[in-house]
DNA sequence: CTCGACTCCTGTTAGC
DNA sequence: TGCTAACAGGAGTCGA
């Protein structure tokens, strides 16, 4: 097969649970709301984060009822009656089934892996139905009562004013702090690098280099990426993301896309018109 | 406080 | 062809 097929299928496959992927796990969630937890399966102790245990976890839903779905950046809440909540979070592999349907069909690694020997946490309500994370690499978790003020302002709504104050007083690289999600919740790697490309700045740059304009240019940008993607179908939809391989070309410059790590994580960015 | 380095995990893929 | 090692990235921890 041409290199360059293989690399356009694997573009495809590209799917991460950022932001835009727990929006939509958040609305399959709603749909438990208001059922009774009849059945509560934690088979996998590591799983359970943040001094949560299958016991502990069990004691504290189950009898209890599921009042809301709500989400913070990457963190999936449950709320229950009793005023106890549940966090979520799914790592780079976890999936959300409710009543046996995936909220995303297709994840990144895992399209050959939809398989329950994954499963991880589940609920079962009283009237049959089920909420299930099957998480084929565990870096995702469950904990009670997650710490929800410890997460910065939500990224889908991220205000300039948010933005300049979570950017201010850092010399380290732009991206590192952006994805540092006591700063600005919800952007991953792959939404990182896609809202630097549409807005033209260099994600090496120093996070408090930036001028008034261009913070206020940036916060739209996220907002409107954000906003966009949820319409058309998540993170792998950017327009970014086909280029964002070795050998990946910037659709504005034509020009071969950078690849650098920056805070951590691998970057893809135009050296042409981000500055 | 800041921030980079390291660690967790496992399916995929590059390279020998 | 078959094996191994690097890679992917969200998030926590540690130490400078």
């Amino acid at each position: 097969m041409p290199q360059r097929q293989r690399w356009h299928r694997a573009a495809d496959r590209r799917f991460v649970p950022e932001l835009c992927e727990v929006e939509y796990y958040r609305r399959a969630a709603e749909s438990v709301a208001g059922r009774l937890v009849a059945h509560v399966d934690a088979p996998d102790p590591w799983y359970c984060k943040r001094g949560a245990t299958p016991e502990s976890l069990t004691a504290a839903l189950l009898g209890a009822t599921v009042t809301g779905a709500r989400r913070r950046g990457k963190l999936l809440v449950l709320d229950l009656h009793t005023g106890r909540r549940l966090g979520l979070r799914f790592g780079m592999t976890g999936r959300l089934i409710v009543d046996g349907v995936a909220a995303i069909a297709q994840l990144e690694y895992d399209s050959r892996c939809d398989d329950p020997a994954w499963d991880r946490f589940s609920l079962t309500f009283g009237d049959g139905g089920e909420l299930v994370v099957r998480d084929t690499r565990r870096l995702g978790g469950v904990e009670l009562d997650p710490d929800e003020d410890a997460l910065g302002p939500d990224a889908a709504t991220l205000g300039a004013g948010e933005l300049g104050a979570a950017l201010a007083g850092g010399t380290a690289a732009l991206k590192g702090r952006l994805l540092d999600q006591a700063r600005v919740a919800g952007l991953g790697n792959l939404l990182t690098d896609e809202t630097l490309w549409r807005a033209g700045i260099d994600p090496a740059r120093p996070a408090d280099s930036l001028g008034p304009d261009e913070v206020s240019h940036l916060a739209e940008v996220v907002r409107d990426t954000i906003a966009e993607l949820v319409v058309s179908g998540g993170s792998h939809r950017g327009t970014l993301q086909p280029e964002r391989r070795v050998g990946g070309r910037c659709l504005r410059c034509d020009v071969e896309l950078e690849r650098r790590a920056i805070g951590g994580r691998t970057t893809y960015s135009c050296a042409r018109h981000q500055r």
